[in-house]
RNA sequence: GGCCCCGUCGUCUAGUGGUAGGACCGGUCUCUUUCAAGGACCAGGCACGGGUUCGAUUCCCGUCGGGGCCA
């Protein structure tokens, strides 16, 4: 079996080439077979090496290898070209200067039917395949079955432009046959080209391929996925946060279920049971909730070590080298947040205080330091002062105790020094924070806000 | 305009000729030092109309709706 994944190079590998891009790893790897990756576009303006490059980046971030490629199809136009002068030599195609006006009158004479053209081989004269009138080009999908196209309704199609440059469908049909592919998965919006590269092969005299057309993805408003739907290509969904594990698992089954009621997948267990005639057919939308609840799963799933690597990447990434560099400190900041964040971004703003002072949050302070906040925040200071050792455990009891002989609610006691500590309402446990920074950071920063108390009701 | 594809909770899906299961989201409760996470429970669906059949979500046809390709 030899699969091949072959994107198109105009921009960032979107969503629902990822997807497909995963659909044919998965089969590939299976059956054990070769997946081989070509850049498809016979028009070298297109291909920027930039574009290449992103779609490269793409795939080795989500971890899809491939076996060989990328080729480029632009690069293979000597041998586009020979098999077309095989078709005009063996009368399979011709030479035909009509253009598109002449062709869209020709079909309003003949009442829809496809396009019959007359050999007349001038300067400039395009190639076009001949179509057979009667009978029908059939096909076998994986998914969906049998498509039929009865081939009165196929246009005699352009296989080369006038210049003798090879067009889409001519290119793939020829890039198939002598590549020797066996399995094609791709988008449905190649569904209706299929006949005409079928047609092709058969002129060729060449076996096709099995073929295998995936729904298209849409946005949450049902139209097509793009960059108005938020995080749209790979590339940005590693930017918000994201990790390939979980993207992986997302996109198999975004399309695709299994008859057990499993959600969390391995990508070995994926590779176990996934079966292209099992996809479903009708299009899916991409519901970003999900992947967010499903990439949570995974961060908290990670090991500690991992999961440092992980945030470290992630904030160097977002220009917070120096606080990626402070691997204690870091280690301990993520040891205290892993529960918390569904994606790597919101990791920062939760282990912020552990790196930099506390954050300036007027509404926090509003809420929650009133003047029966300064005296809590003194008794706490005071026995923050001398609790040895200065650990998680060892505060839990010692500050619980303190909230009993106070006679207030937990929270009453907690939520002042958090703000105190990390300037917000909202940070990992309180006693593992207080634990991170240490005693002499802690105490430097409750001395601060109970100065800054003091000052704003000097009554008291 | 021509050709083609698709239609199960809001979303992703499982499934069957005897009216539907899971996940996300939402709601309630619980846990709780904040926010999450966790646990429990609830709500919510077979697009519509005809057939075939004892019986259709399931098979067939049509309608409507969504989408794609070409022009």
């Amino acid at each position: 079996m030899r699969v091949r994944f072959a994107p198109s190079p105009t921009g960032a590998l979107h969503i629902g080439g990822a997807r497909t891009a995963l659909y044919n790893w998965l089969v590939a790897r299976r059956a054990g077979g070769a997946l081989v990756l070509r850049i498809e576009d016979t028009d070298r303006d297109r291909s920027t090496s930039e574009n290449v490059e992103q779609i490269l980046d793409a795939l080795r971030w989500l971890e899809l290898d491939w076996d060989q490629g990328p080729l480029s199809q632009f690069e293979r136009r000597d041998r586009h070209a020979e098999r077309i002068s095989e078709l005009v030599g063996a009368g399979r195609a011709y030479r035909d200067p009509a253009t598109a006006a002449d062709v869209k009158r020709w079909k309003e004479q003949h009442g829809g039917a496809g396009y019959r053209g007359t050999e007349r081989d001038e300067p400039g004269a395009a190639i076009r395949l001949r179509v057979p009138d009667d009978g029908e080009t059939v096909v076998d999908d994986l998914i969906r079955g049998p498509v039929r196209f009865p081939n009165e309704h196929l246009d005699d199609f352009v296989i080369a432009r006038g210049d003798g440059t090879p067009l889409y469908n001519l290119a793939v049909a020829v890039d198939d046959a002598e590549m020797g592919i066996t399995e094609v998965i791709r988008g449905d919006d190649h569904l209706s080209n299929t006949p005409k590269q079928l047609l092709v092969l058969e002129a060729l005299g060449a076996t096709p391929p099995r073929y295998a057309h995936l729904p298209l993805l849409h946005g949450p408003d049902g139209r097509k996925l793009s960059k108005r739907h938020g995080a749209a290509s790979v590339q940005e969904l590693r930017d918000s946060g994201y990790i390939p594990a979980a993207v992986r698992n997302y996109l198999a089954l975004l399309g695709w279920g299994t008859t057990d009621d499993e959600t969390i997948l391995s990508t070995d267990e994926l590779v176990a049971r996934f079966r292209i005639e099992q996809v479903g057919k009708s299009s899916a939308i991409f519901d970003e909730r999900k992947l967010r609840w499903m990439n949570g799963r995974y961060l908290r799933d990670v090991g500690l070590n991992d999961y440092v690597g992980l945030v470290a990447g992630e904030l160097r990434r977002s220009g917070h080298e120096d606080a990626a560099a402070d691997s204690e400190r870091l280690r301990a900041a993520c040891e205290i947040a892993q529960e918390k964040a569904q994606t790597l971004r919101e990791v920062w703003p939760l282990i912020r205080f552990v790196f930099e002072p506390p954050a300036d949050d007027p509404d926090a302070w509003e809420r929650v330091m009133g003047p029966e906040a300064a005296e809590r925040l003194a008794a706490a200071a005071e026995l923050l002062r001398d609790v040895e050792p200065f650990d998680a455990p060892t505060l839990e009891r010692e500050l619980g105790g303190l909230v009993e002989r106070l006679g207030v609610k937990p929270k009453q006691l907690y939520q002042p020094i958090r703000v105190a500590i990390t300037g917000t309402t909202v940070s990992p446990g309180i006693f593992e924070s207080l634990a991170v920074l240490g005693r002499g950071e802690a105490m430097s920063r409750i001395d601060a806000a109970l100065a800054r108390l003091a000052a704003a009701s000097p009554g008291r």
